[in-house]
DNA sequence: GGCCTTGTTGCGCAAGTGTATAAATAGCCT
DNA sequence: AGGCTATTTATACACTTGCGCAACAAGGCC
């Protein structure tokens, strides 16, 4: 009665399965990178068999597609919802959108791991730059919309070409603080980069400071 | 005489057959990733055969530690080389560097692939993560020095704290428009970045523009 | 309760990996 | 020209990889 000591197992329904492989497979991209994401990897981190992990996804590739979809979607989806704010003034909204991306969760050692790991991809991997590229621009033109906003309540009209370099600035700004902020939080005391992109972008759009506001 | 069909093959000295095999490394990560930089495909590239690696390297590993080693050596130096101008205001030395940093041969896909792949590593892998940290604060050491001379010869006098921050953002901002440039060059026309760039610097310096400078 | 579907396991396979080592030969020294 | 030596090739090996497949059992249905 020794012998038949085979793995008891539960079924899962099929999304909460999908979902949990494609979790499984960005924890260990991010801990060991592509190379040491293996099927059996992910697998033991999915707490399954190698082998069903095809049962959901025709490849391995696909697999890894679908995980950096869902990567990129969650990251755009975080730094979008820091735009909703209620009943605050296009400048504060602007403030609280680079605040809300210079801060956790957005700011995250992992996030920024799996974002290189993909991204360094992207020269090769046509599908990659592509998603990269809608992602991009979709949040370009969200930081477009409210810089519009902001200028327009400061009585100023902008042409085309100048809102779009102004966009561009912004983007700029935010990505590199939060690079920075991901690579070594510790250099960084808390609120720190928000309050420098804060100022960056201020300047950027030549807003003067706000009365209380130290020089 | 049919048998003995042994490959031809050149001797070379020794540091030109490490660089070779070390830019056939960067080559193949660049090109295929972590994963795809085998030992084979690294010595095709290199023309050589796989075994040779062994004389060079004790292992993989140490290859690819080089590599990065001279990947990164080789972007400061160019970065920092972008600062020695003669017979030029603080002000326009860091326009200089601005444009310089927002130009080829810096703005360049492979060197971006090359630094992304990397650097997702940083997370797990110490070495690496110092690597980057060192070149990082060296980068933005040349900033803020630079930043000082051209509020010195504008007669302002900022504290340490608010220099550290002028030097922060001017880095996120070189960063960021490096990013994009590398990912999507097509997306801008030639200068544009360097415009904007420049622009974003001087503003967040509070810098007046230029006479003649459009708006 | 027994059956049936299918989610899940376990194992095998061919290809590819890094490493080790012996055999060959290119090129310098005399 | 001939030999010496260290560079280079070639081959072997143990191991891992992604994938295919057949057996198995979990859980709903009757």
């Amino acid at each position: 009665m020794t012998s038949p000591s085979r793995r008891k197992f539960r079924r899962e329904g099929e999304e909460r399965r999908r979902q949990d492989l494609i979790e499984a497979t960005l924890d260990c991209v991010a801990e060991y990178g592509l190379q040491g994401a293996t099927l059996r990897t992910i697998a033991l981190r999915a707490g399954v068999t190698a082998g069903l992990i095809r049962h959901y996804f025709p490849g391995k590739e696909e697999l890894l597609q679908e995980a950096y979809t869902a990567l990129m979607g969650r990251m755009t989806e975080q730094a979008k919802a820091a735009l909703v704010v209620e009943d605050a003034s296009p400048r504060q909204r602007l403030a609280a959108f680079v605040t809300a991306n210079l801060n956790a969760p957005i700011i995250d050692a992992r996030v920024f791991s799996l974002w290189a790991t993909f991204i360094g991809r992207a020269g090769a991997d046509p599908t990659l730059a592509r998603a990269h590229r809608e992602g991009y621009l979709g949040f370009r033109n969200e930081v477009e919309a409210v810089v519009a906003e902001v200028l327009a309540a400061e009585q100023r009209e902008p042409d085309a070409s100048q809102l779009r370099h102004h966009a561009i600035a912004i983007n700029a700004i935010i990505d590199g603080l939060w690079i920075e902020g991901c690579l070594a939080s510790e250099m960084f005391s808390p609120g720190e980069l928000a309050a420098i992109g804060i100022k960056a972008v201020e300047a950027e759009l030549g807003l003067v400071p706000e009365r209380g506001e130290e020089q």
